[in-house]
DNA sequence: CGTACACCTGAATTATTGTTCATATGTACA
DNA sequence: TGTACATATGAACAATAATTCAGGTGTACG
């Protein structure tokens, strides 16, 4: 059962009328999850070096694991998650498999967010 | 001690060029770093509400708290995380604290993320 | 076939993170 | 000064996530 808002600002709420508005505004709790899995994704350092390096050439685990310092197996595990995202896509050439950004998205935010660190 | 590129390439290496130009174009670590943790800030569906209420009208904890439907203490804690990111900037009237947000690019990775979550 | 190699996966361990609870700070106002 | 209220904070606990280790796929090639 929800509460409704009039129940919960009787007792703490300051401004109703901003806080109505701002509960109109919300995104839907699916998309909010979704776009956090998203930044999450991107929320760390290893992560970030793969999609990085990506985002210059299309690379094999094994060259992944050299470029960013980490085991074959922790990148493996890595990439699932970036493959899961839709970050990543790959393709097999024999034995082995090349892996590329999936969407100029990513790319762009990883621009953007380097603005960002960049004051 | 740092290993040499051929010293690992001897062994597991497949594209030696490749990842060469891959460790040249990395960007460094501290830099890396910022933005995992740039990333990471925007990776949690609270933190995201909270980003996203931003977006419209500048709001208090107490108005915060009731819009992400999360204790007053929680939000606290994640605004903290949020301000020492520089995410959000706050102003003090009275008794009351407004958080807004910090700068434009929050603005547009979230939209940016929106549109890559939406396909 | 069977071996070699590139990569994947599950379970276990360790490290990080989010939330809660209790308490502290800072401001307004009687 | 004292009380009320909005917010902040530290410590503790519970939930998640990253890495390692030990196998397990799938493909090439003799």
């Amino acid at each position: 059962m929800t509460q409704s808002l009039d129940d919960i600002c009787q007792v703490r709420c300051i401004h109703t009328e901003k806080v109505e508005k701002a509960r109109q505004y919300m995104l839907q709790d699916n998309i909010i999850n979704s776009l956090a899995e998203l930044f999450k994704c991107m929320g760390d350092p290893t992560r970030l070096k793969i999609l990085h390096a990506l985002q210059q050439q299309e690379l094999c685990v094994c060259d992944l694991s050299v470029v960013v310092n980490s085991s074959e197996s922790a990148v493996s595990h890595q990439l699932r998650l970036l493959r899961t995202q839709k970050l990543v896509k790959f393709r097999r050439d024999g034995k082995v498999i090349y892996y590329s950004l999936d969407d100029h998205h990513i790319g762009m935010l990883f621009n953007q967010g380097l603005e960002h660190v960049n004051e």
